[in-house]
DNA sequence: AAAACAAAGTGACAATTGTCCTTTGGACGG
DNA sequence: CCGTCCAAAGGACAATTGTCACTTTGTTTT
């Protein structure tokens, strides 16, 4: 079961029996609900978290128009949480609720920093692995802004073709930045 | 010269003066001057720079459209480069120009990550950096997406008051993702 | 199987922003 | 000191997308 995220961090760089039970002791296992919250708005985020399995959201509402805007999806063999609350070790200015039933692993901040002094390895892990999220950030920034509705739809049908069906419209379009109607019409022709 | 580097550094782990000098063998100076390229598309990028003085620009063109967006601006104590490009040691999609004459430092990926192996401190402060540089794009693409065009130049001057007059206001709009008659007509009143 | 609910498609209209074009004013070089 | 260049402002109109209201389809519950 634990397979997925061996993989996952050893994709970076190789792990001995012992170091990676090691990592793994610091991790705790979760499991939630459909519907379930994993992080709520104003409430401190103690974990950051690896998907096991299963599928989340992570969004801000804007409390004035009530408009919804989803950040990121998290499926699984991605990391998912509020960085910044989890960083700051402040409360969370996001939502994370599951799509579906979901099994997780979370690690603390402490129990982080504590890997990150005593394995060069998990360290650089952290480095590579934020590194690549913030190159796909900016293309995905890049996309929003030059792109237009139907690219950046088209773009992201290319880029998650597994999600298309998993997920529903409404999100797509709140993830993609347009309004559902605007994405149902994108793809009647 | 170099204190502003060593600071930026320290602010994340304290140095000691060896350790310091150590990492600075490692980057190149360069100086740069006004509307001269850093980085071309279709070129490799062979190093990733720290900004001690002056101010550019990082953008892509959209060649069929002639259109020009700008991912970020670099002034000092700030790191700029196409780091896609950098990391994956695949040529440059991005351009990167100076707006005033400049002077940088400069550090190979070799280095870069002969530093991080050598120095668990320099591994360490990539790792933070670069979570602190994805929670400032996700910002961004949060006001991007929720905000209109007023919302996010006003949240620019609050940002980067000390920018607004010195990076001409075409730029500003490129960055903002408006075009600068949009952004023209906001501050009229 | 029927009722209740959530998701998706559609039409009409409004609002925001982009595009094109002209005008003004300041900076810089010969 | 004049001419050239470029940044910036603004008007007119078009295009894209959002909003609201309603219909249709599909899914879950009892």
């Amino acid at each position: 079961m634990s397979q997925l995220f061996r993989d996952h961090l050893e994709a970076v760089s190789p792990l001995t029996d012992k170091e990676f039970e090691y990592i793994l002791s610091h991790f705790r296992f979760k499991k939630l609900k459909k519907h379930a919250y994993l992080v709520q708005e104003d409430e401190y985020v103690k974990y950051e978290y690896f998907v096991l399995k299963g599928c989340l959201r992570a969004f801000v509402g804007d409390g004035d128009t009530g408009k919804e805007f989803i950040f990121q999806f998290g499926v699984e063999d991605w990391w998912i949480t509020d960085r910044e609350a989890f960083f700051q070790g402040s409360k969370a200015s996001i939502n994370i609720s599951c799509l579906e039933d979901c099994e997780l692993l979370g690690i603390t901040l402490t129990d982080r920093e504590k890997l990150g002094e005593e394995l060069w390895k998990y360290e650089h892990f952290m480095q590579v692995k934020a590194n690549l999220g913030y190159i796909s950030l900016q293309k995905r920034l890049q996309m929003m802004i030059i792109g237009n509705a139907k690219d950046r739809y088209e773009q992201f049908i290319r880029q998650y073709p597994h999600l298309i069906n998993r997920i529903p419209k409404t999100y797509i379009a709140s993830y993609l930045g347009v309004s559902r109607e605007t994405l149902s019409r994108l793809y009647k022709d």
